[in-house]
DNA sequence: TGTAATATTTACCAGACGGTAAAAAATTTC
DNA sequence: GAAATTTTTTACCGTCTGGTAAATATTACA
């Protein structure tokens, strides 16, 4: 086998560790941008430093390169999810995982895009983990059924609850041109993350009939 | 001229008509699927019953199909938000853009898609557009504001509560896959659509703080 | 330092893709 | 129903793209 990634041998060189490095971050910062198709090995190459075979001889293939991708990117993605506590005070629960949702948004919006870009796409390289994922959301959305039961939260569907908060904060990342766009230069600061949270507090405390 | 799109004659041919119909409808199906770059005209072509070459007679390239696609998708994409009432009830004014984005959503699920491709992919066609929906936002935001300041909206930022209405919304068209999945088989019928409905109504007027 | 293993470059290829030219077929017009 | 026009097909072309083979350069290690 020519390919360092696929021999059997564990240890890694300091070359190969720090141009796969380069290669996978290049990677995402292509694939996030144009998506699988739309980019090229030789886009990636370029960004990494190197030429397209040089590339070529750290992963077997394009294909390879956003599997790995792919694969990290789900771990780090559901990690917010799982931290909901059933034991904490719901309303706060809720409110951290927005929160730690929206900082993933502000700290990887490259992962989020990636993640965007396949799901728009049909998902054809994450089905399996699509199952999972569900295994996790209803896992976490009896929780907040017995919250709801509880009285600890107003009576609502905790699978649309989940994905509002999904949605809310990706937006950020995903159509940030638009929102830059919209908010013009003054407000784009690194600032409307805050803007946001507070916001989206708000929301989902107490909406938006005015109280008295 | 060969092409007759690009001739100044007004008159289209019944033939006409039809094949750039079947055409941009077809091109719409491949492009909220696969993105710009991920569609070839062949799939187009094919999708639409007829020959690659046949289609470039009615349509000079690829770029000018989705030019057309996307210059119609934004006028009917804005139209909702154009329909806010400044003189209506505010609360309930809030409730009919949400669902009224709920329902394109719904309808329109390519044309959310093919939208969502193009921001996420850094807006490369629509940054002029960009700045008439700034214009379109600032006026809406404004009347949002002055219906905080009588009292009748929680207070809260307006820009960031039409973020959050785009998100929630168009999340049930371009995240369908995953929307789909997680809720399984049975709970993913057209009524999905009423229970997020539902849900949205609840988390925009009373949050998730129980009512006492 | 010499040698084996690793890393990089050069030169290339087969297929896919967007698009064109020109002839053939179908339709409209008179 | 013949002529003019529009539509469709056939046969291409140049470029881009993912990937490979083999030679060369570099590094690790005894």
């Amino acid at each position: 086998m020519s390919n360092p990634r696929s021999a059997k041998t564990k240890k890694r060189t300091r070359i190969q560790q720090k141009n796969e490095i380069k290669i996978l971050n290049g990677a995402l910062d292509i694939f996030s941008q144009h998506g699988f198709r739309g980019s090229t090995v030789d886009q990636i190459a370029e960004i990494s430093g190197m030429s397209k075979p040089n590339l070529l001889y750290y992963f077997n293939s394009k294909e390879a390169i956003i599997r790995i991708l792919i694969d990290q990117l789900l771990d780090k993605w559901l990690d917010p999810l799982r931290k909901i506590d059933p034991d904490g005070e719901p309303l706060s629960e809720i409110q951290s995982y927005m929160r730690r949702k929206l900082e993933m948004s502000r700290d990887f919006p490259r992962e989020s895009r990636l993640f965007a870009n396949e799901i728009l796409q049909g998902a054809p390289r994450v089905h399996d983990e699509l199952k999972d994922l569900k295994k996790l959301v209803d896992e976490k959305a009896a929780v907040i059924t017995s919250w709801i039961k509880a009285g600890k939260l107003a009576k609502c569907d905790p699978y649309h609850l989940i994905f509002s908060i999904w949605a809310t904060t990706q937006h950020y990342a995903d159509f940030d041109v638009q929102v830059k766009a919209v908010l013009g230069p003054k407000q784009s600061g690194p600032g409307r993350f805050e803007d946001a949270a507070r916001f989206l507090d708000q929301l989902y405390v107490n909406g938006l009939k005015p109280q008295k």
